[in-house]
DNA sequence: CAATAAACATGACAAAAGTCATTTTTTTAT
DNA sequence: ATAAAAAAATGACTTTTGTCATGTTTATTG
């Protein structure tokens, strides 16, 4: 457990709706906030709990996840620096229907329910705000459940990997030349976000290396032709 | 267009977020309210256009749908007698990104965004009611994600007639002897609500009338056994 | 630094689901 | 009521995708 992280610098609030706050309520939240690394793999909060508060992520990668009626996994979607874990339930009145779990050591600040509540009474535009993410979420859970259902995994896998870029290595993706930046998410995950078995992500990045649409080095993906990915993914323009 | 509905009596009053209004309010909305009538299969908004207001739903049911990059239909969820339309856009700020088409003669209701602005901004308890909402629809389409990627055709096929019968036909769905209610969807839009083929869900069909799950008269399909439907659809319990 | 486990890769095969062609039935409109 | 159109049904066939078995590489950890 961290106790000096300081909520005025953090990117939690320049990125999402805990912007302009009184320093007072500043000063409240780091006095209340409870900050925890997590290791890799760990999982913060699971599906079917109750919740009792908002996460905040200061740094690293989550992933939010079911798990179907057999047992098996489906990413439903990421959460990155700065951003916000467990509002929609919280809000909603509801149990976790997902659960969080870290892909990379993370940092989250847990906020109870009370002090969060009572921010969002004394700031209108934090209910806003938030209105406004989950109307964004729904919004993109449609089209991946259009996406889901139409198109077959080939066209999955390719807008899957343009999404992951976009969203891991920042806006426009990673750079042709600048290649450090990778996704490395492992097979299996990747299957579990575009739905399929693993085995078959596997054969079509192979494909996908024939046709020099991407690069493999070990488990790491790069992507070397981004105009061609997205033609694949059916996509257009 | 209707002139003489009362917002008085009407069940979006009672089903939604507009319970609690001040008289005068409420006669704002008798005035300011456009009602329409619109037939079988005629679209109320288009996926693409800005939102300039929201659509209660007085009456009939509706489709929400998006097209896939091929141009196929894909249901997204229902809306019923009670319902409001085009919330999500509007509170969100973005173009629709789905079009609502009725599935039976239905009045609808449009309200204008600066009406409804003034409202919200009344009485909060809209918002919180409008943000329950559209939190539970976050909900639903992940569950409905996760059951597009994992379940075969099969499955899903008998998880959306459940889902349909309890929808349409009331809490727990049509009882067993008042077999006057049944699902008429055509089967196409049940291929596209459940992610198939149309001949696939014909052929799904003819496969559960032999195993005496649902009777077929015609374009209804009857439920007879809802525990083997359930069993089938992989919901357990 | 081995030893063990986990992740990745590939082949062979089976099952699921889609497509296309054609026929039958139902609905709609004249 | 009847013609025309739309929806439903069925068959034959192909493609896609999943499963299982097995080998190989890469990570982890005592």
């Amino acid at each position: 457990m961290l106790q000096d992280l300081d909520c005025r610098q953090c990117i939690v609030r320049t990125s999402t709706c805990f912007s302009d706050l009184m320093p007072d309520d500043i000063g409240e939240l780091v006095e209340k906030k409870i900050s925890t690394v997590y290791k890799k793999g760990q999982t913060i909060f699971y599906e079917g709990m109750m919740p009792t508060g908002i996460y905040c992520l200061h740094s690293g990668k989550i992933k939010i996840s079911k798990r179907g009626n057999d047992g098996k996994e489906q990413i439903v979607r990421f959460v990155l620096e700065g951003g916000l874990l467990g509002i929609r339930s919280l809000m909603g009145g509801r149990k976790y229907s997902a659960s969080a779990t870290t892909l990379e050591e993370s940092v989250v600040c847990y906020i109870d329910q009370k002090t969060f509540f009572k921010l969002t009474t004394k700031y209108p535009h934090i209910s806003q705000c938030v209105m406004t993410l989950i109307c964004a979420l729904l919004e993109e859970a449609e089209a991946k459940m259009t996406s889901l259902a139409q198109k077959p995994v080939r066209e999955r896998l390719a807008e899957g990997l343009l999404i992951l870029d976009e969203l891991f290595n920042g806006e426009g993706g990673c750079k042709a030349d600048e290649q450090e930046h990778a996704l490395s998410l492992s097979r299996e995950d990747l299957a579990n976000l575009v739905g399929t078995a693993t085995e078959t992500v596997i054969r079509l990045l192979s494909d996908f290396k024939d046709e020099k649409l991407i690069e493999i080095e070990g488990r790491k993906v790069i992507l070397l032709d981004k105009e061609g990915l997205k033609k694949t993914s059916n996509n257009l323009p």
